[in-house]
DNA sequence: ATGAAAGCGCTAACAG
DNA sequence: CTGTTAGCGCTTTCAT
């Protein structure tokens, strides 16, 4: 192997010269630096990280956890954050947490102990006081990226899944649905009960409540979808358009109106969330709720990266809009429909 | 920071057999044993990896470079790698070579330079000889994994696209299609080369060759599906299945037809391949070929940890099995219908 | 079974 | 602008 000591020889100068010169910093000679260059490019030098990591206390890596890679939504945003380390040639370490509390405290402990110059973390559990204080010694730069806000987190980067939420309940009573059904994904994840408030405060702006739809909550799943799309028609109660959770649940619900013979969206209106890639590959394609999670994962990224330049930089969080998308699988509320499935629903 | 050293002192003993415990090697008494590990629970010590890895020259680190993570081909990859890591707490340094050979190159190095224990590669691109040389020099376990097959990689595990190809093509002749389309992805990717054998085999199993089928290649993006049927379409040439090269393209081409009015499968079946999480929501849902992704990402990750473990263990590539999945998209080729279209095709 | 000693390769004062 | 010096925290012979 060689190391420094070598190069410092070739090109007759100190290791503390050639240190500098690999790093980028301190005052160094023309002459030396191209000495130096020379020596590294005909030995083959390539700098120890370990050891430059030992003595500086810098890893040049950025840790990451989210909840699952192996899905898509996940796997953007960590798309997002590559590209972003990449301009700052910082690489990334990836723990998934499964938004289990234990797999995700593991994780933040696994990514501090490799000594990761800074964490952006999308959690779904509050973190244990054991773990705040372990991150707290390690005393480096956290942007906390969707999931639960946590107060480990030096910045925050959310999508706005309430603004969301209220936009897509907005156009669903626009488009004249007072009938409605909200199939929630898991209850006790951060998001979910953001996009609950939003559709909460979209129908108090029409005088309704949430006792005057029909609700559901399970999880991010097809299968969720589709059962409760089940449940419902099976309850008798008419509604004119189902608001899915994501988009996963509304495929399911796709699903299940089909193999009942009720036609969406004539019959049945349904609106999703995340557009994901399959959104509109449905049929009817899918109007959804777009979250440009890549963004998201770009800017955490940015944010971090800019706290480890400059440990004084105090960030604002940002919150990343989201984005009605409207395409075939909402349509306008009509009364001949209704006729033959007269509304049981409260109204205001 | 508490180091080893408070450690050993704490307990009465010398750094080496603190060394020892942590590491789990070598002699200890069950005494020292409970002493030490009382002490680092006390003072909550965590060893630093840093010191540790340029101690011993090894990092606990493993390093995978796949063609892009944000992609849920690759991501669930790397989801079944980080299953198997996460048994042998080992963590994963990630990139992504965006299937360029100067990226791909970079990604390479930068992991053996962060010192990884061993590697996984999805690369679509040879390598130059001096990170051939460099990486030979690292002397470091290497799978492939998928992509093009590499010098450096010491195994490969890999999903068996020719015979997946040559099912699929199978399935079309069994179902009595005789003229037939191939959309090809990018004709420089190995996967696509050998899913292109496949389709000769079966395509000289009832003596025909690939001059008797409608060919194109171009991407795996939706857009090439979409704009490849068109001029399927427009060329006036009569086709009765279309075989996709892949399930993005398969989406595309299912819009182009649903676009000009031709109806799948009852006009013209359509074959993807991959079993993207889409695949089963288009309609008609997608008869496709299934790539377990997620396995070969985690047959590839344990082969990998047990090449670490033991630097004799010489495994065997492996070759990880595609699927055909029938669903509503492919039917048995119909006379009537091919009354108003004929075949212009040759047969054999 | 344990301890002493010798660095791994590099950076960062400090002095010149 | 450059060299000297002193470790960073840990592992690993080698004795004992």
């Amino acid at each position: 192997m060689v190391t420094i000591r070598d190069v410092s020889k070739r090109a007759g100068v100190s290791r503390s010269t050639v240190s500098r010169i690999i790093a980028g910093n301190g005052y160094v000679s023309e002459h030396a630096r191209l000495l130096v260059e020379a020596a590294i490019a005909e030995l083959g030098y390539r700098p120890n990280t370990m050891a430059r990591g030992l003595r500086s206390n810098r890893s040049g890596i950025i840790g990451a956890v989210v909840v699952n890679v192996a899905s898509p939504f996940y796997a953007q945003m960590v798309g997002g954050m590559q590209s972003a380390c990449r301009e700052a040639d910082k690489s990334i370490l990836l723990a998934s947490g499964y938004a289990q509390a234990h797999e995700e405290q593991q994780a933040i402990l696994e990514l501090i102990d490799r000594s990761c110059d800074g964490l952006i973390l999308y959690l779904e559990n509050p973190v244990s006081e054991e773990v705040k204080e372990v991150v707290a010694q390690a005393d480096i730069p956290i942007v906390a990226i969707g999931g639960e806000p946590t107060p480990l987190a030096w910045a925050r980067v959310g999508i706005d899944n309430y603004t969301g939420a209220l936009d897509g309940m907005r156009h669903l009573l626009a488009m004249g649905h007072r009938d409605i059904a909200y199939f929630a994904g898991t209850p006790s994840y951060y998001d979910t009960r953001e996009r609950l408030r939003g559709i909460d405060t979209a129908l108090g702006e029409v005088g309704m409540s949430r006792a005057d739809i029909y609700l559901e909550a399970g999880d991010y799943k097809e299968r969720f979808g589709y059962e409760a799309a089940e449940r419902l028609l099976a309850s008798g109660r008419k509604v004119s358009a189902i608001f899915a959770g994501d988009d996963d649940i509304g495929a399911g619900v796709l699903l299940a109106l089909r193999h009942h013979g009720v036609k969406a969206p004539d019959e049945i209106s349904l609106l999703g969330f995340d557009d994901n890639f399959h959104a509109r590959h449905l049929t009817p394609s899918l109007t959804t709720i777009r979250q440009p999670t890549d963004i998201a994962g770009h800017t955490a990224a940015r944010l971090l990266l800019d706290m480890i330049a400059d440990r004084n930089f105090e960030p604002d969080d940002v919150v990343i809009p989201a984005e009605l998308i409207i395409r075939e699988s909402v349509i306008q509320y009509s009364a001949a429909k209704a006729a033959d499935c007269p509304a049981e629903t409260a109204r205001a």
